[in-house]
DNA sequence: TCCCAGGCCTCGG
DNA sequence: CCGAGGCATGGG
């Protein structure tokens, strides 16, 4: 074994839950050259985590018995604090921890995903488990082509996000609701943020850094209706953005966004017509995907890159 | 130049 | 409740 100098039993591994392929869902982290989050690095994935003031750079792989490793690179140890945030983190990014079995069921009988499933078995709804990130790339990406979105991203991680170096490179944490929360609009044009955006990207940091909006208050919501009304009630986050974040973020299996463009165009072209599906087609389509809308719409997604 | 992007808010009917 | 207009900018 050619063992490299990081020496602190410093790997975690999680057995793969079944209808996983870690393959899959590398292909889906690596549809962005411009994504700034993580580094893909041939058949693993890098990132920056930090946990209390603890950082840490981790690389995720797939050892050959069907487990995923998380192996942390640098020369100080992680804390057992770190070890199992990291477990958890990874847990909640590849949704390790759902069966999905009854989805790809359901799939069988559905004209859509009939032969969308099969193309891209193993994938999971990849997560952004972290608030704040997932409401802003919410936001960020309104209304705007994805390339933009990532550039956007990008600016504004670097421009106040934290970096954790490692040989040379620098792996990204995303800025703070604090750090955010404290910058005015004009911080944000230089960016080329839209002055609108920036409003809603400091009042959501706002309320987040205060308490005021939690991961756990979304989730002790009476079910994805509500969660979404405690969002939309948020200026700036509307029906498409509450339904992104609950999809990604909270993990509701039934978050739906409808209005998506994205969704629409790959229903249209999957279908073969000339135009975009009506409300109603969306609605008549998604009874079928009921308790699954997030799984369907991002196996849909996917058609598209 | 024009139109479309992983929308949302505001305002007038 | 519903539709139109404005927002800012990149990319095809």
């Amino acid at each position: 074994m050619n063992e490299s100098r990081t020496e602190h039993a410093a790997t975690v591994t999680i057995p793969e839950p079944g209808a996983f392929r870690f393959a899959e869902n590398l292909s889906y982290l690596s549809r962005s050259s411009n994504e700034c989050m993580y580094q893909i690095r041939q058949n693993t994935v890098r990132k920056a985590l930090a946990c209390d003031q603890e950082t840490a750079v981790v690389e995720v792989s797939e050892d050959e018995y069907q487990h995923i490793a998380i192996r942390f690179l640098g020369n100080s140890p992680p804390s057992a604090r770190m070890r199992a945030y990291a477990e958890a983190y990874v847990r909640d990014w590849l949704d390790l921890n759902t069966d999905i079995s009854s989805f790809y069921e359901l799939a069988e009988n559905d004209e859509l995903l009939r032969d969308v499933v099969p193309r891209f078995y193993g994938l999971r709804v990849i997560g952004i488990p972290d608030l704040f990130e997932a409401v802003c790339w919410g936001i960020i990406g309104q209304q705007i082509n994805l390339a933009f979105a990532y550039t956007l991203k990008r600016r504004f991680v670097e421009a106040f996000g934290q970096a954790v170096p490692y040989e040379g490179d620098s792996y990204w944490l995303f800025p703070s609701p604090e750090t955010t929360a404290g910058l005015s609009v004009q911080d944000l044009a230089p960016l080329q943020m839209s002055g609108r955006k920036s409003e809603y990207l400091i009042h959501v940091a706002t309320l987040i850094a205060e308490g005021r909006l939690t991961k756990e208050m979304l989730l002790a919501s009476s079910g994805c209706k509500q969660a979404e009304q405690l969002l939309t009630a948020i200026r700036g986050i509307g029906p498409w953005t509450a339904n992104y974040v609950l999809m990604r973020c909270l993990r509701f299996a039934d978050a739906f966004p409808i209005d998506d463009v994205g969704l629409h165009n790959a229903i249209k072209l999957l279908l073969h017509q000339e135009a975009k599906p009506t409300k109603a087609a969306l609605q008549r389509l998604a009874r079928r995907w009921q308790g699954w809308e997030a799984y369907a719409t991002f196996y849909l997604w996917r058609t598209l890159y």
